[in-house]
DNA sequence: ACCCAGTTGCTTGACATCATGAAATATCCA
DNA sequence: TGGATATTTCATGATGTCAAGCAACTGGGT
């Protein structure tokens, strides 16, 4: 993992200021939002996170079960239940890979494709909260963002 | 909520800015992260994540059953099991309410209150992307997030 | 005071989902 | 042919919901 955390001199004793502590601790707050918005969400639309999160997924692009499981990073065996689900529901279906016949591709039905649509739209509570700052504000916050999450990207 | 899905002119009039979408995708990857090594630095002390953020919210002060699902945000016969698992470990224990006999209090044991500041300070590390970050930005950071979750607390 | 009904706090049970790991199967590739 | 890769199946466990149950608190009415 991450070892390259810099020129650390003891890695634990490390102990963060309170600045630090209070910008982590809000980050906390914004995931927590974030997390049980989602969920709530994808559950106004009958789904759970996981089935809505490969349902995102595969309404960019077809994705074979590997990479699907990459993305999500989990095990491909538990993808195979969560696709199972979404396929039972008609929103996804399994197709053959022309060039690789052990790969399954998943790919959203037309019906999968609208309720994906429906359910990007319903994230609007991310952009709520972002309502109160200015242009200037979200370009400053887009930066400081870009920064921390490019530092070890 | 938007059911005002009538004949509108165009289903998704609404959309957001560019700026607006980046930093809506910039804080998704934030909340990804997070999850990610939230998980795994519960899991090197063989701790679940749900489990931890129990133990973390004890650490701080001993809860009713009842107040924790609050915190947690879920139904409280699923506490039973979390706190369940964490008192076979014998990193949390339940005392009696001397106020109300129904209640039951999780409290985290010496041995849970370790682990807890043991945990905390593998996620402070852990988060340390932040050091990329200067004293003024984080001051920033700071401010637009307590705006951003302001707006709504 | 008493008792009874309703409420509240917690647990239990049945069930669905998500997640892992090991083993089986089919296919690819060197 | 033999080893690697993609997917699935199975067993298992954690998390989550809901409904039902028990214990304890609370508020009337007598």
């Amino acid at each position: 993992m991450s070892s390259s955390a810099g020129p650390g001199p003891s890695p634990r004793s490390r102990r963060a200021d309170p600045l630090t502590r209070e910008v982590i601790a809000l980050i906390g707050d914004v995931v927590v939002r974030y997390h049980q918005e989602y969920e709530e969400a994808a559950a106004r639309h009958s789904l759970t996170g996981a089935q809505a999160r490969v349902l995102g997924l595969l309404a960019l692009d077809p994705l074979p079960m590997r990479r699907l499981a990459g993305a999500l990073r989990c095990e491909p065996s538990n993808v195979t239940g969560i696709v199972d689900r979404l396929e039972a529901r008609g929103l996804v279906e399994r197709r053959p890979d022309p060039g690789d016949r052990r790969v399954k591709l998943a790919a959203v039905t037309d019906e999968g494709r609208a309720t994906a649509a429906r359910l990007r739209e319903a994230l609007d509570f991310a952009r709520e909260p972002l309502a109160t700052l200015s242009d200037a504000d979200r370009t400053t916050l887009r930066d400081l963002l870009r920064r921390m999450l490019g530092a070890e990207l």
